[in-house]
DNA sequence: CAAACTTACTGAACGGTGTTCATAATTTAA
DNA sequence: TTAAATTATGAACACCGTTCAGTAAGTTTG
């Protein structure tokens, strides 16, 4: 029954319009911006369409987010290029600073908005976890030459360390340094650097 | 004039009665149920009424944080009791991490929501900056012992570990872990115990 | 004391949000 | 061609923050 695959296939391309109509506003205006209205208008469908294709708009946030974990995962391949473990860890700190700092709608999406966590809960997270692995692989791999104990723990407070410095940045908490914008970003380069030089042996 | 006086005095009444009533809602039923139309129901007046004290729903938010940061001062000036400044960051870093996991919906107010942040941009984020600054005069008395060359970074590096460490917990990040929850609050207190080994001499 | 003025408060509305559902339009099957 | 199934939508619901004309209360003045 050809009709049956054609009916698959046009439900995959209307949640690819509206996916990417919802991704565009939300890179270009912004989370606040980003309403099931607003997009609805944007590919010329009602809003009550959207809901023909994801159940409410958590659904749509946590597509949004696995979209953007992929977009990191790929700035990582692409940035990467080290071969020792430690050297490897640096880059990847310094990349998700960037990426943090550079995109701080998708970051908010990714790391700190509380809605698309509570989307399909048994879905487990995979876009993010995969990205955890991966540094989790890193410090494995390093971890002769790191100061952790644990694998895990490890991974974790890397992780905690740049996501305090790029989330306190995006939420504006940085201003109590009293320090121009510029300066302030300087300074999260050297605090991961340092860091790194402190957790290393 | 005796007038103009009560009349001050019930005005400051008001603004408790409003702050009190915002600040029971957002502790009992967090930031989402804590509308200015449930605030205005709790305390029996219309909404528009909230407008004659309090230009916004940021400017309120922003009271309601002021009021958050004294709580955690409180904390701090219980709970440091100790002499020797290394000693003093292991308890406060100790006391914000318990304090943010004990009370996530203020921990939000203070350093995670954006609204806030944008009311009266002059104030200067006074009550935000003071707890900054308590924190710089520890790093700066054990200076010596630390690993940090400024002090200014080294307070940013600090907060933004165990900053890092709660909100990824408290907006749920931490499930990538793949770890039972009261596991995870140990990993946090050994993250956090390491990390000042780590940047002790 | 009554009238004029000032202040405090509110109901109703505006424009926005996510979401649901009966109904209409279209496409497929008989 | 007609009946059945799918797809789309307009209108509504219940919220939200916010504004503003109008009312009620308190204060001052003649």
């Amino acid at each position: 029954m050809g009709i049956t695959d054609r009916k698959e296939r046009e439900k995959l391309e209307m949640r690819r319009l509206i996916m990417d109509a919802a991704m565009d506003m939300f890179v270009k205006d912004g989370y606040e911006k980003t309403s099931i209205r607003n997009i609805a208008d944007k590919i010329e469908y009602s809003p009550a369409t959207i809901y023909l294709y994801y159940k409410d708009k958590d659904e749509l946030l946590w597509g949004l987010q696995t979209e953007a974990f992929e977009k990191l995962a790929n700035v990582f391949r692409e940035g990467i290029t080290a071969i020792e473990p430690i050297q490897q860890l640096r880059q990847m700190a310094k990349l998700y600073v960037e990426f943090g700092m550079g995109n701080p709608d998708l970051y908010d999406l990714m790391f700190i908005i509380r809605s698309p966590m509570n989307a399909e809960k048994n879905e487990e997270w995979k876009s993010g976890s995969s990205a955890f692995q991966f540094l989790m692989n890193i410090i494995q791999a390093a971890i002769d030459k790191l100061k952790y104990e644990n694998v895990m723990i490890g991974a974790l407070s890397c992780w905690s360390m740049v996501h305090g410095l790029v989330s306190l940045n995006v939420r504006g908490r940085c201003k109590v340094l009293e320090v121009p914008e510029d300066k302030v970003q300087d300074m999260l380069q050297i605090a991961v650097d340092q860091y790194i030089d402190n957790i290393t042996r």
